[in-house]
DNA sequence: CATGCAATGGACTGTCCGGTTAGTTCGTAT
DNA sequence: ATACGAACTAACCGGACAGTCCATTGCATG
């Protein structure tokens, strides 16, 4: 009579459910404590997944953080290709990504504190992920072509880095 | 004859000189690991003395943080005061605070990883300190009242907050 | 329904680490 | 010289916490 069996839900297995779960949770504690700082008890406890299914899925406590980086980098350049900016003009593109940086940041504070912990571990985890390291080349090699097109049709300065630009907008908007 | 007694140091006991040594080791390992990566022993090891020194002197690894957090702070204020800024234009006075930012904190990378430390944290312990808010405030006295003296000759447009130009300045240099 | 596998559960363990206990040594004042 | 407090030390404790063991349950096939 104490508990109801009926009002239980069916407790689903889903494996890319709770997967998800645990990574949104983990974003959550990495974010708010940094890679020692967060509980591995603590992230299960924010789920309905007990703490053995952290190590089922993702091995260890830094592979879990990883694996939280790379869908960070993913999820962003993901969005970050769908601003097209490809099609608008070189002055534009940039106003555009700044813009998108801006709102982002602003959006997702959980990012910019992941980005900002893994800059004091001066990035020895991303350096490890060769997904990681492919997203940002890729990001880097848009930033250049639009630099580029900016060049050719002479609206932009010879001499300026994208990786400058790229750190410059970030800084700002951080 | 295994051992030179002679040659061993007196081990001379200084009060001052072994919180010092605490200080500056607790300095790195913060800044190297964070709060909660750092270890109590690792900074005991760094120095000659032991860790119960650390407790003697700071009560709690989290005092010994909030004093590290401090001296950089104390530092950093007295060295920009000897800038001399009130003595400048508003201009040059800009220009050199942004200069010594930059190479400040180039040349003290321990510096701005502590900071940033404390950024992920929102501040939480240095918002415990009346002495480091006290820094703080008196710093930012200082160019609120450079940007007075430029808005007051006209070469400064108004409505800048200096805490937004402060912000700004760290970003860029960070 | 049986059989095998993916997914789940919770109790357990070994270690690390912040903090403490119970002292000992040194400088100095009387 | 002896008494006393400040400076210092080694050994220890207990809780927290990453990671594991082993059992079990649901789901898909034949």
């Amino acid at each position: 009579m104490t508990d109801q069996p009926d009002a239980t839900e069916p407790k689903k297995r889903d494996a890319t459910l709770t997967r998800q779960a645990i990574l949104a949770a983990a974003r959550e504690e990495f974010a708010a404590h940094g890679l020692s700082g967060a509980r591995v008890d603590a992230i299960a406890a924010r789920t309905n997944a007990v703490k053995r299914m952290i190590y089922y899925y993702f091995g260890s406590k830094e592979g879990l953080y990883l694996a939280v980086l790379e869908a960070a980098y993913a999820e962003i350049r993901r969005v970050e290709q769908d601003l097209a900016l490809d099609a608008l003009a070189p002055q534009d593109a940039i106003r555009r990504l700044i813009e998108f940086t801006f709102d982002y940041d602003e959006a997702n504070p959980d990012f910019i504190r992941l980005i900002t912990i893994e800059n004091i571990h001066r990035g020895q985890h991303v350096a490890g992920s060769d997904a990681i390291r492919a997203i940002n080349r890729s990001a880097l090699t848009t930033l250049e072509g639009i630099l580029d097109r900016g060049r050719a049709s002479g609206v932009f300065r010879r001499g300026v880095d994208a990786l400058d630009v790229h750190m410059m907008i970030s800084a700002v908007c951080f």
